[in-house]
DNA sequence: TTGACTTAATCAGTCGATTAACTAACAATG
DNA sequence: CATTGTTAGTTAATCGACTGATTAAGTCAA
């Protein structure tokens, strides 16, 4: 028998380079943003050659908006099968169901994606990406567009048809309009970081600071998702 | 009779050039970050010589620092009256009210001041600063420093003494927590402002929408204090 | 030998900062 | 009143360093 080789196709010179490029650009380009990362600090932070980034990304653009597509595809292995259960479960919405029973069919899934959202933007791996997707909304790029399309306006409109069956007042727009403030309880740690961070007296949340927030994040989102 | 003249000294050539690259330079760091925009640039959509960038503020740092000085003057004369009542409300807090009568003395102004934090991040005309403060969240600089005790310091602490009274439960880390919630329902119309937008399937907030935001954050607001 | 990949070197262009010459505004002096 | 000195402010030109992109030669595995 041969060692266990999970992937059929090991990775190629070419592969690892790119590998490398991708894994260097999310800690940079988040770091520094777009403008001041030069190609030639890239290249060396991923141990390899400047001309690379121009023979495997087309340029410096390209490989801006290589991450981002990364960033998309690894977010979807994350959350895709969560949320696929939770549009499973929105989509047999039992029409007359007693406001109890839409909290307790519909609040847990909602606060457990609230929590997974909350450690994204506060957990040290996936900090970088946080930081590069709310840059990008203050001027969206082209890669912005890869951005929504590729989960963000998934998971909104889950937010959404969860708030609206949460509340089952019929109110569409009410409950889209929720899900931006729910979005604002958990952007704000990372938006406000600096901010926050002092305001709290916190310097790195530590873990036990974390949970403290991430109750707090859930006492608000319960009190204003039915009001 | 002369012509009416409010200002005993009138400006100088110095200041004339000073005022010219500032507003220049908010606009021009507000939409292309610190890096991106370049002293050429910034002198010539000021009107005046690059060298006087240096020559004026020591260089493209000085301007930017100078800019986030400017932002703390003029937010403190815009709401610093209001403060200094709100502070006055906060710290003659009898001991012993109701929850309701607390609600109406101290949920108001709360209120308000939510009010003139959301047309602070929507407006078009102070929509620059709020770019520029969020922005420096990310990676504070010197400039954040300048922001912090100049004014956001102190617009926290009394938003955290308002919900402490509002609530009258003893609890302040409870009330620090709650406050940033609050901040979180504002800044996400701006932090997230590219996805909250297409979400809303809005292109540039009327002012209409603009109403329709304020009453949602009201609405979760209000929830959120008591919850 | 072929094609994918990598390398060092170099390209033209831009960056922020600085310099020296110049001008305008104003006070002191004769 | 005219002149001069003084200072603040402005200008065009230039500095060296650095930018992203590109090229031609070279390496490597199949």
């Amino acid at each position: 028998m041969d060692a266990p080789e999970p992937n059929p196709t090991p990775p190629s010179r070419g592969d690892t380079t790119r590998g490398a490029l991708l894994r260097a650009a999310v800690e940079i380009f988040a770091r520094d943003g777009f403008h001041a990362a030069g190609t030639r600090e890239l290249a060396q932070a991923a141990g390899v050659n400047q001309a690379l980034i121009g023979y495997h990304f087309g340029g410096k653009d390209g490989l801006y908006r290589a991450v981002f597509e990364d960033i998309v595809s690894q977010m979807q292995a994350r959350i895709g099968p969560l949320a696929t259960a939770v549009e499973a479960l929105v989509n047999d919405d039992p029409a007359s169901l007693s406001p109890e029973a839409r909290r307790e069919r519909f609040l847990p899934p909602l606060l457990g994606i609230c929590d997974r959202m909350l450690l994204l933007l506060l957990s040290p791996e996936t900090l970088r990406w946080a930081q590069l997707i709310l840059r990008e909304q203050q001027q969206p790029t082209a890669a912005f567009e890869v951005l929504y399309s590729g989960y963000m306006g998934r998971m909104l409109s889950l937010l959404t048809n969860l708030v609206f069956c949460l509340r089952g007042d019929g109110d569409r727009e009410r409950a889209r309009l929720i899900v931006i403030g729910l979005l604002g309880q958990v952007v704000v740690w990372r938006a406000a970081r600096a901010g926050v961070l002092r305001h709290l007296e916190w310097s790195e949340p530590t873990p036990e600071q974390i949970e403290i927030a991430r109750d707090s994040v859930r006492r608000s989102v319960t009190a204003q998702v039915f009001a």
